[in-house]
RNA sequence: GCUGUUGUAGCGUAGUGGUAGCGCAACGCCUUGGUAAGGCGUAGGUCGUGGGUUCAAUUCCCACCAACAGCACCA
């Protein structure tokens, strides 16, 4: 037992037969059993000598075990109430779970609720579960009869070691690999169906389309109250509607997936695109900019052509000669083949390296339609990019340095934490496995060198190049994968850069691209979404609002906000005719971090009734030492 | 791109086969009020776009565009 007592039973004995025995509570709160550290059904035969844990709704396992029985209840629930429906898969995720479902008509919103009232009669109903083992062929011809060729098809692929298990609740069943609650009742009422998709058997986009109903399950209705709480609250910092109250930027059909920034918007990013020019030429990078249109030859080079095509925007001029004279450029989706153009005008020898360009460059990319997002998908934007040409002894110092800067960024811009990831070579890519092999070992040993930990994202990496992901974790506990790290044999060869080594031959430099926020558009949308539009005051766009109560004091009002602006803080002045409750009300929703209010007794005495955003106190502030605090307040962390 | 849903004034929304309301914002007047909405009034809409059905379409049908959710994609 987990508390190092040891039980003696009777061979053959099983979890619910441990569970009563030690109480008649624990045997009604029963779940399902841990043995030797593997999650089984409650009335699994315990082998000897086992180490058994009886889990329970309070158990860390429960919420697994609840969610994929849940899963199930869907399942059964939709084939009660359309039959002729299909069933193929139903994993958990996280907070819930989702089942496909192949039926030729499609489901509709209003079908949610009916499915659900079926689910809850399914747990009045309190049906037991039966765990049934078959013969691989057994079991293929019975779904077949039934009709269900996806299940077919997913026991024909089981491994040929796997037990095929089907899994009864009441009559309905189901191919399932377990472990289950004992009876449909245990599942209880904490679940709530949440949406309807379209998504592709196995995930690809090649087969058929099947119908998902997603799900989130809890212990109880108490915990579901507070999840779909959470997601009222994520939905509050949608940086869309964040962006639409703020006045930051707006985006319409004329230009779709590209970003109108509004001044309070601009505002925001050239604050952080001014900060990151800092940081990086502080790093010893230099900033260039490239052309927006080369010729097609280019990207064919690169390889750009041959992989992205589709996605690229053309542009074709006629150059006066009739068809011949036809020239095609593409809109740059990238700014590396730029860069190497640069790294390649005048003989490099290897005292230049490592050298380090970089660029807030404008891309574009013609993004499908179903994959735009607000300012976090769009179709123009902005990286915060840069190539280091290098040698291959300066890889590992050089991966240390990015790392050690977009550390420092992440923190200065109110991230504490980011995880590591290294994406390996796809299955579509360029250059030879000699290259793959060797680049994907540098970045390794990179990791370990500098002490940074990583997992592995198989498959993840780009066509030229591994990669390491820096995912960020925001406010509420959502990733974001912004920062990035490639290294690149493959471009340097393609673009025919070299350089003079010691000894006077001519050496391919190794290329690492990185990006440390990389779209700016995107980024900012994080940060929006991070800080619920509550900015720090160096990023805020308004910093201060100077509101009067009478318009006695508007002469005063007038002369802070010059004072003010003078010392670089953006301030705005709010002398309209309404009363200083509503003022208050509208720049608090509004989200200024500093309000300033001036009626007739600070205009006299020279001082400001002051209430930072978030906090209903204020304080009698003398105009000369206000202006002190908030230009401290007001630096960015890197200037401070 | 695929599946589904949606599209009414700057924003948020109601509504109907007989050419549209409400709230906030805006504007005007009254009010000069001490920390989260003072009062009264005015103006603003070819109901996403284009076709069709109908005596009549914002409403019903079709196509397109866009947005939203998920899938696929993300150099």
């Amino acid at each position: 037992m987990p508390d190092g007592s040891v039980r003696t039973t009777t061979r053959g004995s099983s979890g619910a037969d441990v569970a009563a025995s030690i109480g008649a509570g624990l045997a009604k709160a029963a779940l399902a059993v841990k043995v030797n550290g593997e999650m089984k059904d409650l009335d699994w035969p315990i082998p000897h000598d086992a180490k058994v844990e009886i889990v329970t709704r309070k158990s860390e396992e429960a919420l697994d075990l609840i969610r994929h029985d849940t899963a199930h209840l869907l399942a059964q629930a939709v084939q009660e109430l359309f039959p002729g429906t299909q069933v193929t898969i139903g994993p958990n995720i996280e907070d819930g779970f989702f089942y496909d479902f192949a039926r030729n008509e499609p489901f509709t919103p209003d079908d949610l609720p009916k499915i659900e009232a079926k689910m809850r009669e399914l747990v009045a109903r309190d049906l037991p579960t039966k765990r049934t083992v078959w013969k691989r062929d057994d079991a293929v011809k019975h779904f077949l009869d039934l009709g269900e060729q996806y299940k077919a098809e997913i026991i024909r692929d089981l491994p040929a070691d796997e037990e095929v298990r089907v899994y009864y609740h009441g009559d309905w069943h189901d191919l399932c690999r377990g472990p289950h609650l004992p009876s449909t009742g245990k599942i209880g009422l904490g679940f709530k169906l949440t949406k309807i998709a379209g998504a592709y058997w196995r995930g690809d986009a090649k087969n058929a389309q099947l119908q998902r109903i997603y799900g989130t399950a809890w212990r109880d209705e108490k915990e579901l109250a507070a999840y779909l709480q959470r997601l009222e609250e994520a939905e509050k910092r949608d940086h869309r509607k964040i962006g639409k109250e703020m006045d930051l930027f707006h985006i319409q059909e004329e230009a779709v997936g590209q970003v109108f920034w509004h001044p309070k918007g601009w505002t925001l990013y050239r604050t952080v695109e001014n900060y990151i020019r800092r940081k990086v030429e502080r790093a010893d990078y230099r900033e260039v900019k490239t052309p927006q249109l080369i010729d097609r030859k280019l990207w064919e080079q690169s390889g750009h052509w041959e992989n992205y095509r589709p996605n690229m925007f053309i542009a074709e001029v006629d150059e006066g000669g009739g068809e011949h004279a036809r020239r095609v450029l593409a809109v740059k989706p990238m700014n590396c083949p730029g860069h190497v153009q640069i790294f390649k005008q005048g003989l490099k020898s290897y005292r230049d390296l490592p050298l380090r360009l970089a660029e807030f460059g404008a891309c574009h990319r013609y993004e499908p339609s179903g994959a735009l997002h607000g300012i976090m998908r769009v179709r123009s934007f902005v990286q915060d990019d840069a190539h280091i040409f290098c040698t291959e002894d300066q890889i590992v110092d050089e991966t240390r340095r990015f790392v050690a800067l977009l550390t420092e960024v992440y923190k200065e811009l109110g991230f504490d934490s980011f995880i590591t990831k290294l994406a390996t070579r796809p299955e579509l890519r360029g250059g030879t496995e000699e290259q793959w092999d060797h680049a994907e070992k540098a970045l390794e040993n990179a990791c370990k060198a500098i002490g940074l930990p990583y997992s592995v994202n198989p498959g993840e990496g780009t066509f030229y190049a591994p990669k390491l992901e820096f995912v960020l974790r925001d406010a509420i506990g959502r990733d974001w994968q912004c920062g990035t790290i490639q290294l690149d044999y493959v471009l340097p060869e393609r673009l025919d850069a070299e350089y003079i080594a010691e000894d006077g031959t001519r050496k391919r430099p190794v290329m690492l691209h990185r990006a440390i926020v990389g779209s700016l558009e995107r980024f900012i949308g994080v940060l929006i979404e991070h800080h619920a539009g509550k900015f720090p005051l160096w990023l805020a766009p308004t910093q201060a609002v100077v509101a009067t109560i009478v318009n006695d004091a508007d002469p005063y009002a007038k002369k802070v906000t010059a004072a003010l602006k003078l010392a670089s803080i953006r301030t705005e002045t709010d002398l309209r005719n309404e009363k200083i409750n509503y003022k208050v009300r509208e720049h608090s929703l509004a989200k200024v971090p500093y309000l300033l209010v001036a009626g007739r007794k600070e205009a006299e005495e020279g001082t400001l009734s002051v209430r930072r955003l978030g906090s209903e106190r204020q304080e009698t502030i003398a105009l000369d030492a206000l202006i002190k605090q908030l230009v401290a307040e007001a630096t960015p962390p890197d200037l401070a």
